[in-house]
DNA sequence: TTGAAAGCGCTAACAA
DNA sequence: TTGTTAGCGCTTTCAA
């Protein structure tokens, strides 16, 4: 049987030893070979059809090739654009995504760390953080380079890239009272999460700034970002006492117009609804959903890297497949971890219309 | 520097050689060892908090335990679920998944699959193929082990798991007769997917088995599984010569709908719609989508099955995590790869009305 | 049942 | 510049 060649093949063939044969197929590296050498080796390598043997390599310079993506639910359309961006960039830097879905349990975000680490994965990029997990608490101490993704831990921490959810925020409910409202609701999500925690301050900001009351009544909380959070909290809602909601993100919006239908309200005619993410179809949905946009995919490549420069201060690769990231980065302490927030953008559809 | 401890670590702390310390920790090893001394090595590895190196284990077992899994675009909200499915099941049985998104780009499907076998996967899940993929067809005399999932390539030859789309397109074009539609259009996919080719097989068939002419001047082209192929493509159908439309799949779907809708053809008053994979958010979008469901995550669980057994048969780990396929699989020849097609389900909402 | 020894394929010191 | 040697951490014959 045929097996798949070596480096000392490779090394035989062109006439050479193997470490030689090592050396003149690794470029960059400081003790080099004669260019006639270098080229009877790669020829050799070419003619056996010779494939480095990543595993015996890993083992010898301790360096997997392999980076960990944890995610809370794949199925979640906010994640999969994220994903792709940093498979994107991570590729393009020579490294291999190992993907993670913990299905939005603590324990086999738990279980899952815990496995990337033992497979000696270079690098994690998390999209699971709850803000008290202590799975990625754990993380602060670790060697392991990591990278939080649009949600993050309570005090911070580790490196964190999302969009700027409180300028997306801001804008919704400027858009809101534009269009004359004074009594704005909030349907957030579930509280554990940073996310949550960041538009729910950002609206009461926002009210603050625009001099408009803060009724706490007004404010109910999802329990998750679903279309069933987002009915069962909206069914919460006092009565007739306001004109436009906020919802958390775009399910939960979704989840909101409907239970306001069942209930004889109308959107936009009497109540406006804003969504946030602007995921797929909604602005195909009934009706077209005014909501905030946040650039997916670049949060994914931001995210990865950052991962990156950690990893090794940004050599490995090229690390292109997506423009500079254009955010906002918190560079307050230069030994904090870096904070990226990309730019959202508001879109103005039709869940939203004048205060009666 | 305390660094990670090794198996020799533990076989010293507990007293006995390294390759005893191995047996131990190895469940199920021939060459068994002391009850006692098992526990004892157990013992000392927890203390020590000691994790295998799977990169030595993989250069000594020439298993990587990873599997490939190849997607055409992420971004596509079919492949989520699927993707999915195969992850719980492969993670249940002890495997990690590389995630290579190809973009659509035959061209990095061929790096990708090279890097990935580079990579020593144990096999390969391929959700990229075209009909006349070389990189796929590669596969059929390669040793590494691969199933295709939703896309296979002309000639079969390869494990595959898919939707029963032909019973679902069937059920279409029945629901849309049963109506009363007499002269039913059907907007397909690129030609160069089998996806698309076994639709238009079914429609048809179905048409045929209705008594119901075949008017090729109703049957258009989409270039790609998106709705702005689907609104180009239904500019190119022939004027009022039809009363239903038949869609490729969803997206499709919706494209058509927006390009009726500019054109003043009110659906499904005007013009009846049916979609295909019954997508998120299909069924809140306006009109509600008649479509073809099809089990995504079950799908992405059969492939992962299917793959497990050709990597070892059916041992390794008990490959749960979802319930067994319920989908007929062609028996035909015992030395054929299975092909498993599940079954898809009809769902009726607005977009199919009564001809008139 | 356990120990000894070898070696998976590669890279990195060190020597020549 | 090239060759020698060693060894990453593990599993697996082969002996004892």
């Amino acid at each position: 049987m045929p097996r798949r060649p070596t480096l000392r093949d490779v090394a035989t063939r062109a006439g050479v030893h193997q470490a030689t044969a090592s050396r003149a197929l690794n470029p960059a590296l400081p003790g080099r070979v004669t260019a006639a050498t270098a080229e009877r080796v790669r020829a050799a390598a070419r003619e056996l059809g010779y494939v480095p043997d990543p595993t015996a390599r890993s083992l010898r310079t301790r360096r997997s090739g392999v980076v960990g993506v944890v995610v809370p639910d794949l199925a979640n359309p906010v994640l999969p654009p994220i994903v792709r961006g940093i498979e994107r960039v991570l590729w393009s830097a020579g490294l291999a995504c190992l993907l993670a879905d913990t299905d939005n349990d603590p324990e086999r975000e738990a279980v899952h760390v815990a496995e990337l680490r033992a497979r000696r994965c270079e690098g994690l990029i998390v999209a699971t953080a709850a803000r008290t997990s202590p799975t990625v608490s754990d993380l602060l101490g670790a060697e392991l380079p990591a990278v939080l993704v649009t949600r993050e831990i309570d005090g911070g921490g580790l490196p964190f890239v999302a969009a700027d959810d409180a300028a997306g925020t801001a804008a919704a409910v400027a858009h809101l009272v534009a269009l004359g409202h004074q009594r704005i609701a909030h349907v957030t999500g579930p509280l554990d999460l940073s996310t949550t925690m960041t538009r729910l301050e950002a609206f009461r900001a926002a009210l603050v700034s625009a001099s408009l009351p803060l009724v706490e009544s007004l404010v109910v909380h999802g329990d998750a970002f679903t279309t069933a959070a987002g009915e069962r909290a909206a069914e919460r809602l006092p009565g007739r006492a306001f004109t436009a909601i906020v919802a958390g993100n775009d399910m939960i919006a979704l989840g909101v117009i409907a239970a306001l239908r069942r209930a004889g309200v109308r959107c936009p005619e009497d109540v406006s609804v804003t969504g946030h993410n602007d995921m797929p179809l909604v602005d195909r949905v009934d009706p077209p959903l005014t909501t905030v946009a946040i650039p997916q995919d670049e949060i994914g490549a931001a995210a990865a890297r950052l991962l990156l420069e950690r990893i090794d201060g940004g050599g490995g690769a090229d690390a292109s497949g997506g423009a500079a990231p254009a955010g906002r980065a918190d560079t307050a302490d230069a030994d904090a971890p870096p904070r990226v927030l990309l730019p959202t953008r508001l879109i103005v559809r039709a869940s939203t219309a004048p205060a009666r």
